[in-house]
DNA sequence: AGATATTTGTTCGTATGTATC
DNA sequence: GGATACATACGAACAAATATC
């Protein structure tokens, strides 16, 4: 469990957590992010507010969301770079 | 967006504003009134707030809520006509 | 086709803390 | 101290989309 800090609301510091994975490489681009069931058991907090969560990183464009089915990483961006010029597909 | 004026509370400005809508028949009968959110969103209040808004209207017996739906018109006042008089279900 | 489970979306109910008047 | 108002947070319920069996 990690510990909260009381100057700071839950689903952000829940959000730069999960953020800080996908910077690291723990979920990789179009991989499946923690469920809002999973942010529930991993952090102890509610549902509402593990939707905070998600919805503070689909706004920041880090993952995205479909119904029934969960959050993914978002692609990287493609700053100019055509796909197929770096390797295989 | 509405003035506030200051002399009042907001919940109960906002309260006679969907009041009004209702009697002028913008909400009709039966029909979903602005839920919490959308309350908040157009008055640009917060959720609390929002909340005694729709109590308020709940209690003057002007609306009905059910809790995971909304809040609803209530039916006028049918002084003797029983259901299933008026047609076929 | 139907039932079930998972997951997100949305709604209301409530409590607490803070700030202001 | 009390009333108002905001933000946060937990709980509960209803709804829709998706997938599986």
């Amino acid at each position: 469990m990690i510990e909260f800090r009381h100057d700071r609301p839950r689903w952000e510091q829940v959000a730069e957590v999960i953020r800080e994975r996908i910077v690291a490489g723990t979920y990789r681009p179009g991989a499946r992010v923690p469920s809002e069931n999973d942010l529930m058991q991993e952090f102890g907090i509610a549902r509402m507010t593990a939707h905070k969560v998600m919805r503070a990183l689909r706004e920041a464009g880090i993952v995205y969301t479909v119904r029934g089915l969960g959050s993914f990483v978002s692609p990287p961006e493609e700053a100019g770079a055509p796909e197929g010029s770096s390797s295989a597909e």
